[in-house]
DNA sequence: AGAAGTCACGAAAACGTTTTCGTGTTAAAA
DNA sequence: TTTTAACACGAAAACGTTTTCGTGACTTCT
């Protein structure tokens, strides 16, 4: 077990200094080219690739970007996370990531760990936990200390970083409007609490859609989801929740919902009530899950991009890094990723 | 912006030597309580950590662990990531990702760029690509400069390292056992091309069970799909070919399709031809993925237990790291994972 | 009081690079 | 022939740590 090749090893067996071997190897004008000819040669042979370690010390740059998530078994971030390798690796970075688990405590230990050298800025997406403490100390932190940060998705108006975002108003909005337009009456809403700033937004996009099409909004058309429980595990949980919106109120013919697994729970509920997708009740949902696709009926959604958000997000990144950030005050950007509307199945 | 404070800043302010501040800090009872107090005070007041990449250098061990997949928007794969990232943090670990989107150039290219000094170890399954090829140099050469490696699921026997893996064939084979237990005369197998290893392997657990109940594998049961197609895009093909599958042979009242999308396609394929499931065909698929779950029917399924093997994974290579390998020659261990048979409603 | 030992700290090396500056040798110019 | 310039290379510092070894100043023992 040879171990890897240094400088100094090669500078030991060819009896010429170090800087003359990495001044060869970088093909300085200063060596002359007899010399030059059998340095590399000799690393070529010994397969010599700098010690990427030492280039960060020294450089005091690793080249690695630091990705910090709640969750990455969700198709969601798996897809930005793929959009951020993309885009990192063409850029000459490394990804390393880490796993909130929706924990803030997780969240913030994470970020520590990595602040301390080991990356040159961080990608992310808060917790839930962190959005309902709305403690953000440690972005601030990390800030200051020079590491520049840009969140995705979720993402918090009090921390001044760049920004990339869909435009879950516009698209919430657009998907109840295609409701209205075709033909429903009665369209319920099925989000979250509103602490989660991508369900509050939606929520907001559908009432306004609802507004300007002079309907007016129902309380017992709307249901909150307290999705502090895992109802990836508690699915009957959901579904009786749902079972009890649809009970309360007969007229449903269509659903908004802010996200897949209510959309696809709703419809499940909907079909075991004797209601007929799409011709008795139309359902929408939101988000770029693989699930839509597949299911049966196939889900209409609002598609969010996510692997064209990680891209926008690791850009805006690297630039960042890149930047002089000296030659000017801070100019942080807010990206926008427009929202399709996914036709299929589950609306006329 | 005021940068990470270092040792070297802090023994400025004080007055002290570098040596000083950092055995003071590690509590070392060469240093007077006196100088202590005032040093541990001062780095607390302003926040010192240790920069990680200094330590990185001067330990010849970075804490970090290079993990290589194929794809990560996958749920098989993400839940393994997940697995690595649990215990890798619980041992004092970072995980950094690496994509070969199933090419063997990028997973030398991958692997190579961490090699150098990045990664203390790879957790890794194989690209298809690479598979095709059999061209496993880089695996070598990692592994020649003292890098262990683990591979999981898309293992390759001619390399020895340490390796995870389901047991394919008894699951493949289990499966298909519980079709014939539930009546099927006629059991189709969909399956990919020989050189995917975990595919071959499954192909022969449904061939060892039809043998072992008396029944002769035909070859118009089984269709061996050409998985270089990127069937989530081109989703129709693959319907078609299995379309083929059930119209060539009228009789097929079991399929077993060794991932969920084959399964699932089958489902809809069966559907649309005017078969009922699981009453005039009965499906069971093998993976961990999410659509199995919420698909109507529910598709009955092998379950990998993706989690648990990159827990496994990330085990077995920090004990490699971290055992000190010269005390003994090299011994390379294979855990196999159970699988499980879940029964939903696309079986009786 | 001299020897021996303890205490508290600093100097320096090492990890593997890159880069600035200095220097000895040779060739060209005066 | 002497001065100057070009050439080819080496020494050393720096990035931020940890750790080994040395050393001066006190204590303590005899």
């Amino acid at each position: 077990m040879r171990r890897k090749i240094t400088l100094k090893q090669i500078a030991r067996e060819l009896d010429v200094s170090i800087s003359t071997v990495s001044k060869a190897l970088s093909n300085s004008i200063e060596i002359s080219d007899d010399t030059k000819q059998k340095i590399q040669a000799f690393a070529k042979l010994y397969n010599y690739r700098p010690n990427n370690i030492a280039l960060s010390l020294k450089n005091r740059k690793t080249n690695t970007i630091g990705i910090l998530i709640p969750e990455i078994v969700h198709h969601f971030f798996s897809k930005v996370i793929r959009g951020v390798e993309l885009v990192a690796n063409r850029r000459g970075y490394n990804v390393i990531i880490g796993l909130s688990n929706e924990s803030f405590a997780k969240e913030v230990i994470n970020m520590e760990m990595l602040a301390n050298g080991s990356i040159d800025g961080f990608i992310l997406s808060i917790s839930k936990e962190t959005q309902q403490l709305q403690d953000y100390h440690h972005f601030n932190e990390t800030m200051s200390q020079g590491i520049p940060i840009v969140m995705f998705d979720r993402v918090v108006s009090e921390i001044n970083c760049d920004k990339v975002i869909v435009d879950d108003f516009k698209g919430a909005k657009t998907a109840v409007e295609k409701l209205i337009e075709n033909n429903c009456k009665h369209i319920a809403l099925i989000t979250t609490k509103d602490y989660v700033s991508v369900g509050k937004l939606r929520t907001q996009g559908y009432l306004q859609a609802l507004e300007e099409h002079k309907m007016t909004p129902m309380a017992d058309l709307i249901l909150k989801v307290d999705d502090t429980v895992d109802y990836e595990v508690h699915l009957d949980a959901l579904e009786a929740e749902i079972e009890r919106l649809f009970k309360s109120n007969k007229s449903i013919d269509g659903v908004f919902a802010v996200n897949e697994l209510y959309a696809l729970s709703a419809m499940k509920v909907a079909r075991k009530l004797g209601l007929e997708i799409p011709n008795d009740v139309q359902v929408i949902g939101f988000t770029d899950g693989v699930l839509s696709k597949h299911a049966t009926p196939s889900l209409s959604t609002v598609s969010q991009h996510a692997q064209q958000m990680g891209e926008a997000a690791a850009d805006l990144l690297i630039d960042k890094i890149e930047s002089d950030y000296n030659d000017e005050e801070e100019q942080f950007k807010t990206v926008v990723i427009a929202t399709d509307l996914i036709e299929r199945d589950s609306t006329k």
